[in-house]
DNA sequence: CACAAGATTGTAAACGTTTACACTCAGGCT
DNA sequence: AGCCTGAGTGTAAACGTTTACAATCTTGTG
């Protein structure tokens, strides 16, 4: 049985087409009599509406896309088992672009924005290169996007968003090392155009202000986000001749890269230096030592921002369209100690 | 500007829509003058064709489906990178399903396949509750699937797949630890119901058998190829009372899992006991000690499996389906050594 | 019993493309 | 000049839905 339309269906009910769909649409417009008339076709023909014709019908498509930067990052996987699971229940599918893939130029997505494929985006991702893309294709076609984690540049600013207090959370972060009584602690950032990262790194540079802790140059220092780049980042840190006594790291990731390298110098941790990490990933407790670090509520997130979506979608820009701050914590585990001296 | 069109296009260039189509479409059909003004018309007005209606039109969607254990699994993200990349090439978007999260049922699965809201589909878990969903699919509608990683059961044993020789890497994996003087070896399987693991865990019984070593049944446990699934079966191990010395985990993330477990259980590896784990993600090398484990071309099996695909969604069901066997490599880092005893 | 009102169903248009087919027209041939 | 060819273009149908509107049926009421 090739391809059954809603017309066979219609010929065997013996009803109009027009019927058929009200029964699958708007089963309470027609008699129960009709209904199962049809409901029998249905099932004789193996009829399934098509997807195509109704999206193109529509004018929805009922898939959202997601725009983040890794699919390989543990913390961004955690945010999309959240939107998967707010999406499935709202009945959405859900497309998945990377940046950091390079899979996708910015006049591609641009362009995907524009030619109505998806019903909306959530943006994980801040994206500054597409920034004016995104906007423009926002006023040609009111789009509904919502932004998830990262804070907004002012230029997205009229979107809505869902996010920690990323400054609290990493001047929270430095804070405990502080407590302890670390004077000279580095961070490793992410990427220079992560907007995410430069609010992790200005938390970090208030904390050692407010405790009047000097920062010296070398000690912040990019990492690009993945365990490579954190281990790059970590010898310079190692080599340098005025050695923090902790590092606080802008991702779990690249604390499990730091830690690595810390160890694999020679040195111990906490016993040498301390590492505080960032995002709470599943891996985080179980490295060796278990990793002290800020814990975000991924999986809330992504529901959330996948909720937010939904009521722009539906309500269109009528929505509110304020920042969303979810609660973080600070997970306290065996990665930072005193320091020695 | 709302939605422009291909007939206002037409009428601002002053042609028929079927030359404003062909304009886009097939460039080479039409005189240079008129493509000029065609071209004008569409900068002019900033049209892009509706993509719902090319799509419904065409038949086609450009979008794959790629349906897989977990999202969160840095080997699955490995291979989704793969696809992507093949997919970008190809014009395709990728839609991402899992299994793992329930997130769609095995009905709702099917009818996406029925209802061909995509193109084809890529198979990276082996979903046996699926299994007669997806003939069926099949056979209504022929859609194009392929099969990624895993081994393929009986019954899809006519759709195209990718993989590796996972018999012989578990026996590779598993032969290794005897060579060294391992006797006493347990295996961490995943799922009962996965067939990758299975064949990990036949490959293993194959060694086994062929050293002339015993198999206690109490060594051969199920971790559900999580971290926490893997620290569970690690504790049983460890309680019994014929201990083995070394261990080897269907996947990376196990024994990860497995590693901490051991640890903090007092015994050292690979001083006390030897973990050998299966996959290569990029964590194997920075866990403490390094983990020695086999390696799959995980981006490359995501590439090959998206290109035949393509191939199948080109060609139809002309093309040859015989599975395509990718190379392993043990990988032998620091968590295997010899037995103490 | 007739009629109004409301519920149910049918008719047909519309969504924006692509494409088979028909048509026009220029230019080269006999 | 008439004819043929082929390139370029236009006309109109088709894809499978949804839905406004019209038509019909049912039911309750005067």
């Amino acid at each position: 049985m090739p391809d059954v339309s809603i017309k066979e269906v219609a010929r065997i009910a013996n009803v109009s087409i027009a019927t058929v769909s009200r029964c699958i649409n708007n089963p309470e417009k027609v008699t129960e009599k009709t209904r199962i008339k049809v409901q029998d076709a249905i099932r004789q023909t193996g009829y399934s509406p098509n997807r195509l014709a109704q999206s193109f019908r529509r004018g929805r498509t009922n898939i959202v896309m997601v725009v983040l930067p890794s699919v390989g990052d543990p913390f961004f996987t955690a945010v999309m088992k959240g939107i998967k699971s707010a999406a499935t229940t709202k009945g959405y599918s859900v497309l998945i672009e990377e940046t950091q893939l390079n899979t996708m130029t910015a006049d591609e997505i641009g362009a995907m924005l524009v030619s109505n494929q998806t019903d909306g985006i959530i943006l994980l991702a801040s994206m500054s290169p597409f920034g004016t893309e995104i906007l423009s294709a926002k006023s040609k076609r009111r789009l509904p996007i919502v932004i998830g984690c990262e804070t907004i540049s002012p230029e997205l600013a009229d979107f809505p968003s869902v996010h920690i207090d990323n400054i609290a959370a990493a001047k929270e972060a430095t804070n405990y090392l502080i407590s302890l009584g670390h004077k000279r602690i580095a961070m490793i950032y992410g990427q220079e155009s992560s907007l995410l990262t430069k609010d992790r790194e200005l938390g970090y540079r208030a904390a050692m202000k407010q405790a009047k802790l000097p920062i010296d140059p070398g000690w912040v220092v990019e990492g690009d986000l993945t365990i490579t780049g954190a281990r790059k980042a970590t010898r310079n840190l190692m080599s340098h001749n005025n050695r923090p006594t902790a590092i606080f790291c802008a991702n779990d990731e690249m604390a499990i890269g730091c830690l690595h390298e810390v160890k694999s110098s020679g040195l111990r941790v906490p016993g040498d230096i301390s590492i505080i990490g960032f995002d709470d990933i599943r891996y985080a407790e179980v490295t060796d030592p278990p990793l002290t670090t800020i814990s975000q509520p991924a999986e809330e997130i992504g529901e959330r921002v996948m909720y937010r979506l939904c009521r722009r979608i539906d309500a269109g820009h009528g929505t509110t369209s304020s920042p969303e701050i979810v609660p973080h914590k600070l997970v306290i585990r065996q990665s930072v100690a005193k320091p020695a001296d």
